[in-house]
DNA sequence: CCATGGTAACTTGTTGCCAAGTTGGCCGCT
DNA sequence: AGCGGCCAACTTGGCAACAAGTTACCATGG
């Protein structure tokens, strides 16, 4: 094992453990290289490890320095509940901006999906997720005209599906089987979602009927930060 | 964005594509560094990603090589499962190799979800998993003496606890509600697992529970590696 | 003709030094 | 005494050159 990774966390260690307070300034590559006689290279690989994975924030002729780092939010995987109200009511500063709304084009799986046709209208709409000003969570729904026949005009101005269902008439809901896997961000979900490229997103793939009529009202796919969620499966 | 991750997000793309054969050999840094206008040092840290992140092996003299990426395997999480039957039954290659067997102290969150007491002796038992002679996941069960009163003599011997249970009259279980978390692995992690830093590990910590009886048979915390599953939750 | 050794041209790995940015202390001026 | 500018000593950022490893080809000897 390099020399780098076992520096670098040996000083995640030390952030994680609170020997240094947030925005407090780290040792310099110098000192590193001299505390663990390394060749500053060393010590300059470990700190990019770290500013990779989140933990520092570095500038040229200051130092290196300790991120803030968010305390993780425990949410439940259970679908056919609002992930709006969840945070509302776990007390969050939490807000839902709408990204996009646009028409797809066929897509078997996403048709399979939504149990519609091929020559039925199926629309894409993005929600970013924020807590306390910084985004956390992506959530993606695709919507068939054929059960909401306004979704070409009402799609871009909505942020919380649920609201949106309980405004149709659909009160209660069940969930389908999910599909879960972990993977890196690509550049538009960096970018969407504020983080670098090593933070661990979680892609949650499911789909919400609704319990009266069994109709399926959105296929979903959602993306949670791994480093802002812990996750209670009930 | 840096010119390394956006190289070696190319490079990505490329390999998953399957622009290159496991084992093929990519361009050299220099080459990398003439296509892309850069210094070599970028193009170095591009493909230093790529080894981080597991696609690559590189040899000094010789180049860099795409590494054998196995497929994913889907796992359905549901507990109350014996999850070595689970790997047979889909027909993999799939070895159980108890790595330990030792008794703990006493520990507050372990023993809750165990629901003994303190008196109680509390075992703790790992046992790692094998696909095609990788290891793919890392299983620790937490097992109470009370429960088990030869737990001591036959824990360095278990590899499937639920093949334990039945042959101790336990033969329908429940699964308590399940904590899941992602994170980077540690050093013992690492090695026990085979894989790199970068490879994040999903946590499950759940606990299974006599289905006639209401005991609870162990309290439980899996490490999954990201890299070779993906989740089906029902 | 075949086998062996040497070397040039390549590969990745390492290091020293220069570049760019920051800051505190000192000096000069008002 | 106070303020502003300059500079040395530090910080991180970048890169050319050297080091170490590999391999194919060529020359030489048996």
């Amino acid at each position: 094992m390099s020399a780098e990774t076992e520096i670098a966390e040996r000083l995640i260690s030390e952030i994680v453990s609170g020997r240094y307070n947030v925005h407090e300034r780290l040792p310099s590559e110098n000192e590193i290289a001299g505390k663990y006689k390394v060749p500053r290279i060393t010590a300059r690989k470990a700190y990019e490890k770290l500013e990779e994975l989140g933990y520092v924030y570095r500038q040229q002729g200051k130092g290196s320095y300790v991120k803030d780092r968010l305390t993780q939010i425990e949410l439940v995987l259970s679908g056919g509940v609002s992930f709006s109200q969840k945070m509302l009511e776990k007390g969050y500063d939490f807000e839902s901006r709408n990204i996009f709304s646009r028409e797809i084009k066929y897509n078997k799986r996403i048709y399979d999906c939504l149990e519609t046709g091929e020559k039925d209208r199926v629309f894409k709409i993005g929600r970013l997720r924020f807590i306390d000003g910084q985004p956390i969570a992506l959530h993606i729904s695709y919507i068939a005209k054929s059960v909401f026949p306004d979704i070409a005009a009402e799609g871009a101005n909505l942020t919380s599906m649920f609201s949106y269902y309980n405004s149709k008439g659909y009160h209660e809901f069940l969930s389908k089987p999910s599909l879960l896997s972990v993977s890196f961000p690509t550049k538009l979900q960096r970018k969407l979602l504020g983080c670098t490229y090593l933070v661990p997103l979680l892609a949650l793939q499911s789909g919400c009927i609704d319990k009266r009529t069994g109709a399926v009202l959105e296929c979903t796919k959602i993306l949670y930060r791994c480093d802002r969620f812990s996750y209670i499966m009930p």
